[in-house]
DNA sequence: GCGAGTAGTCAAAGCGCTTTGGATTTCGTG
DNA sequence: CACGAAATCCAAAGCGCTTTGACTACTCGC
């Protein structure tokens, strides 16, 4: 069934028909009417190729999927494709991956552009400086940053969560209930997230005269065993820590098993706030002692990138828009007051 | 640059220059070469939607990802379309990702299929039985299933790696050693490639008059998490055993800390066998004691896949083959002779 | 009652590629 | 030396959609 087809059976145009199908305001209401339903009863739909041809778009969301050592993407990748591809799936957008290993990167960029695969591209795990960012801007490409980059000489369109403010209200939470000794599980220090994490937390502990100092911090890939070596070794510490905070939730279950194996109890010696990106596979509330968390769901960021990315192909948006969602708190058992 | 302009550059028809470069015999040897130059030193691409609308052809390969409670497919998802991808990205084929969640799975295939949108697709973690297999034999698309099912009163092309040899071969490995009480940690029981695991490893032992009880076996979605605790439980039995087969290099990192844990050591008291998908974050020659595996790469097994399925697609493969891959027994540190 | 709008519709021209159905030229043979 | 078969190459017809530029039929104000 196509359009041809279509239009003959309803005796009108093509020409009616598409535009009666795309919205433009030039078409009769009862026309519309019929056609929509028409189209609807017949199953009629667009062919992706053909609209791609003439329209010239691609109808395509880019991304390089990077193919090296990078356990630490993973559940995160996948959840938040989960929402770009909601959201796309939704408005005759695709997604094309392009795998590619860390050296070639810049080279796949340039590939995809030039062979006008895709219409936008978005970017995630953003680094200082970020080198992919400054060559986007470049080609001149449709893209979004999912996440921010530090100290680039330009602007860029991205979507970040307030990564500071989040940990910073978290400490100023554990602050209040009277703890003092407060360590920092984050997450790999050369993406921008930790760094900004740690500057939460750490203003908010200056702000109220505790001290952050390095032992009490860690930062490495946020899988479940570093948590658990993380914690095991901020709790060998003489002056242990009576709260930790933490980038992951993966981590966390690892720090529970070291806090177990060594015989402390949440919350009472140890209490203990996350960051939820929201799996799931993996909720806070189902913890041995529901878990004390920032949130903010990486699938919904997903969705919002298809979302402005379709917006900026369209030419709805433009310019450098930095988008920064706020996080919520959410206090829930894991986090009590500091034993005096 | 397209084909028109090309072709003008070149004093030659649209046909010529379109026939000389996708390789049909009735051009002059001498005239191809040139097209061919030419268009590499003009940078020449053909347009995908073009193509695709002349040849009717989507030019991608689909998967339903599904986005419900599934920890269990993110790093195999990943690296398993990293290989996809590899092969892809040279055969101007892409891949397009439709989430879905479990209970929309058909109604998303269905769609799909019926918007054209994919020449063929790819199902994984197929259960015994498996619906989606009946369903997509029924919409008449080419299709692939990485894995097997069992029961299903038809036959259908896939590509799988054999489990059951591999785990048979492991348990040979260690019954000759001399070890009488083996466990088995393996993945999710209703996926197909744990029951045939399970039932390698049940022959070895069976044929050597080795016990497998239900006591010294554990299936659970393959984390490192499920890992720890099924063999804490495993280790905590009177009868401890002195070697334990495990399905997933995830799940060996929990038992290697649940062992150290329990103050035992590898091969020392207990010794090592695990499968390794190949991940390239994680290696079993770096584990604390170089751990023995069934080494089968995931990531190949992608390629292979998306290979078959262009094949498939361009009408070079027919019929329901079924391929099944051998995998490498890789004799590490981690197994030892049982002590007497 | 007439000219100017305004709605609603349509025919036809692409978009860039593949492919069908000839033309034209070249070449081996009888 | 003529003739049919190869060997080459080409013009033109789609593929299914969007969009431009016009056309027709009303409606409205004066």
């Amino acid at each position: 069934m196509n359009l041809k087809q279509l239009s003959s059976m309803l005796d009108l145009s093509q020409t009616t028909v598409s535009r009666a199908l795309n919205g433009y305001p030039e078409v009769a209401e009862e026309t519309r009417r019929r056609v929509v339903d028409a189209a609807k009863r017949h199953g009629y739909r667009p062919n992706p190729s053909a609209r791609r041809l003439a329209t010239g778009k691609a109808g395509m969301i880019g991304y390089v999927m990077p193919t090296g050592a990078s356990v630490e993407i993973d559940p995160h990748f996948v959840e938040f494709l989960s929402g770009l591809g909601d959201y796309a799936r939704t408005h005759e957008l695709d997604l094309a991956l392009s795998p590619s290993t860390m050296e070639d990167e810049e080279t796949t960029y340039r590939r995809i552009v030039a062979n006008r695969q895709v219409d936008a591209v978005y970017i995630s795990s953003p680094r200082p400086k970020d080198s992919r960012i400054r060559l986007l801007n470049e080609l001149g490409i449709p893209f979004i940053v999912h996440g921010r980059s530090e100290g680039l000489d330009f602007d860029y369109p991205f979507l970040d969560i307030d990564n500071e403010a989040a940990f910073y209200e978290a400490a100023r939470l554990l602050v209040q209930l009277g703890h003092r000794r407060i360590a920092l599980i984050n997450g790999n220090p050369d993406q921008t997230f930790a760094i900004h994490r740690e500057r939460g937390a750490r203003r908010a502990m200056v702000a109220s005269g505790v001290e952050l100092p390095p032992s009490r911090i860690r930062a490495l890939p946020m899988t479940e065993e570093n948590g658990y070596s993380a914690a095991r070794e901020i709790l060998a510490a003489k002056e242990r820590p009576t709260a930790i905070m933490c980038s992951s939730m993966l981590m966390t279950l690892g720090i529970i098993r070291a806090l177990r194996d060594a015989g402390l109890s949440v919350p009472g010696d140890v209490s203990l706030v996350a960051h939820d990106d929201v799996f799931p596979f993996l909720r806070p509330e189902n913890f041995p002692v529901p878990l004390a968390t920032t949130r903010s769901s990486i699938r919904s960021a997903g969705q919002r990138i298809a979302e402005r990315l379709a917006a900026r192909i369209g030419g709805l948006e433009e310019g450098a828009r930095g988008e920064v969602w706020p996080v919520d708190l959410v206090v829930r058992g894991s986090v009590a007051q500091a034993r005096t």
